[in-house]
DNA sequence: TGAATTTATGCGTATATCTGCATACATGGT
DNA sequence: ACCATGTATGCAGATATACGCATAAATTCA
C-alpha cells in the first residue's frame, strides 16, 4: 500500500511544480530570476506589479522548491533553484508557438492574408 | 501597443499550458496518452477515475492543444498533440526527484537511518 | 425507427487562488 | 532607542476549478 500512494504522492507533487508554472507573472519571475537573481521589490518594479504581488508569487516558487531565497542585509534575494525548469517552461513555449503557426497556416488556406 | 499586449498574451497561454499539466489525474491521462491513444472511457477505467471527470480533463488538455481527439466510429480516440509535453513533464519531474534527494540527504544528517 | 454504447454537460457544492490595501515584521544605520 | 527600508501577511472580494450525479447528445447497429 505504500509505495502506490507513494507513486500518487509524486503525481501530487509533480502537479504541485506544475501549479507554480500556472500563472503568467510567475513565469515572467522566473524568466527574470533566471537572467539575474534580484529581491522582491526589484522584481515587482520590473514586472510592474504590486510588492504584494510579488512576495506572494514568490512564495509560491518556494514552496514548490524552484525558488531559492537567503537574506542579503535588508533585502531577500531570490534564485532559481534548478535551471531545468527553464528548460521545461522553453519546451512548453515551443509547443505553443507551434500549434499557433499551424493554426496560423490553417487560417490562411481558408481565407488568404487577413490580417488587421 | 499591439506587440506588447501581444507578448502578455502569449505569456497567458504559456500559462494555459502550464495549467493543464497542474492537475495530478492530467497528468497520468498525458503519461497514458504518450503510452497509446485510447478513449474516454478506456481512459476513465484505467485511471480509476469517473468518466465525466475523464472527459472534462480530456475537454481542458484539448482547448490548451495538448491532445488530439478524433471520432473512430462510437468512440473518440485521444492521442498527445506534441511529445514535447513529456519532455517538459520528465524535466519537472527530475527536478522533483532531484529536491527529494536533497532532502532525504540532509535529513539523514540530521538524523542518520530514520525511516519508518 | 429504436435500443445500446460512448461522450459530453448542466447543476450544485466545495475548495483554491489572485489581488490590493493596509499593516505587521525584520533588518540596518544613526 | 528610533527611524528608514525591505518583506511578509491578515483580510475581503472576485474568479476559477474539480467533483459526482444525473441526463442529454451523438453514433452505431439491428
Amino acid at each position: 500500500m505504500i509505495s502506490s500512494s507513494l507513486s500518487q504522492e509524486i503525481t501530487a507533487l509533480h502537479a504541485d511544480i506544475c501549479s507554480a508554472l500556472a500563472d503568467p507573472v510567475r513565469i515572467l519571475i522566473l524568466y527574470a530570476l533566471n537572467e539575474k537573481p534580484s529581491n522582491v521589490s526589484a522584481l515587482a518594479e520590473e514586472l510592474g506589479i504590486t510588492q504584494s504581488a510579488a512576495s506572494r508569487h514568490l512564495n509560491v516558487l518556494r514552496e514548490r522548491g524552484l525558488v531559492i531565497s537567503q537574506r542579503d542585509g535588508q533585502s531577500v534575494v531570490n534564485m532559481l533553484a534548478d535551471s531545468r525548469v527553464i528548460q521545461a517552461l522553453d519546451l512548453l513555449r515551443a509547443v505553443l508557438t507551434s500549434k499557433l503557426k499551424n493554426q496560423a497556416a490553417l487560417a490562411e488556406t481558408i481565407e488568404p492574408s487577413e490580417t488587421e
